[in-house]
DNA sequence: TATTACTTTATAATCGTTATAATTAGTCTA
DNA sequence: TAGACTAATTATAACGATTATAAAGTAATA
């Protein structure tokens, strides 16, 4: 059940001293619940109806303090708006260059590539990301 | 020299059918030349000096001329606006999370990865891409 | 030379995101 | 519980990157 995962980023928040607001909870519900990357806008959007009159802003604001929590990831991908990903465990995306579809995709922490990274370049190096692209199996009808 | 390399780059242009306006040429050769990843603003202000009246647009269009040419990859990471990246050999990047700085990083491509990806997920698979974040030696002193 | 297609320029429009100020709601303490 | 303080939300405006449009210029072609 997903309510599980709701109440952990809850109980996660308020740790954190953060006020669960019913807008707040909404949003984070959303996030956890489809299983897509939505854009702020989408979030926006998909609350409008329990929401009237909840602002972007509050959208924005509150990505900014899950993520500043570590429970949510952004997505700056080509397109033009940044999308967020509920954060569970590590993983990575496969991103669909026909319909944009991003799924999740398991792999092991490419620890080698950032020591070799790190020997190579003098970075001090903290993380780093990937994504794969292709067709989704739909797309290919 | 990288002379011989801004030739090639405007010779595989010709191929394609693309006139060489003195503003693409100077597009070019700041982005061959510039060992950095600039911004279209960048690249705009940096040639502001030669071409006194040249419009943003110009830059724009002329980017999106040489990506579909092949020639040029735009980056977009977390931060405002797009990087632009000449294309020459395979690599990635690795990125300072201080002072923004963008590296080359030679690896071998993770072709396993990419083949693991296409049969848990389905996908056909294209490409992928990967950058490694850290502070770079002159940010940690 | 006349025609045509392509480029550049200047400018305005668009769109995602952030900043501001006012209002509202929550929390705390006396 | 009242009053004071803090934080969150709202509405709106501002901003900045990018794109669209239309006019003018430039090169290529017949």
């Amino acid at each position: 059940m997903s309510s599980a995962k709701i109440n952990a980023a809850i109980d996660n928040l308020k740790e954190a001293g953060v006020r669960i607001t019913p807008q707040r909870h909404a949003i984070l519900e959303h996030l956890i619940q489809s299983m897509s990357h939505p854009t702020a806008d989408e979030i926006y959007k998909a609350l409008e109806g329990k929401f009237p009159n909840m602002s972007v802003a509050t959208v924005y604001n509150n990505l900014r303090v899950f993520k500043e929590a570590g429970l949510v990831k952004e997505l700056t991908y080509g397109d033009s708006s940044s999308r967020f990903d509920c954060v569970t465990t590590d993983h990575y995306h496969i991103i669909c260059d026909s319909c944009g579809k991003i799924v999740d995709f398991h792999y092991p922490g490419l620890d080698e590539v950032e020591s070799l990274a790190e020997s190579v370049t003098g970075f001090e190096v903290g993380r780093h990301r990937m994504e794969i692209y292709g067709v989704c199996p739909d797309c290919k009808r």
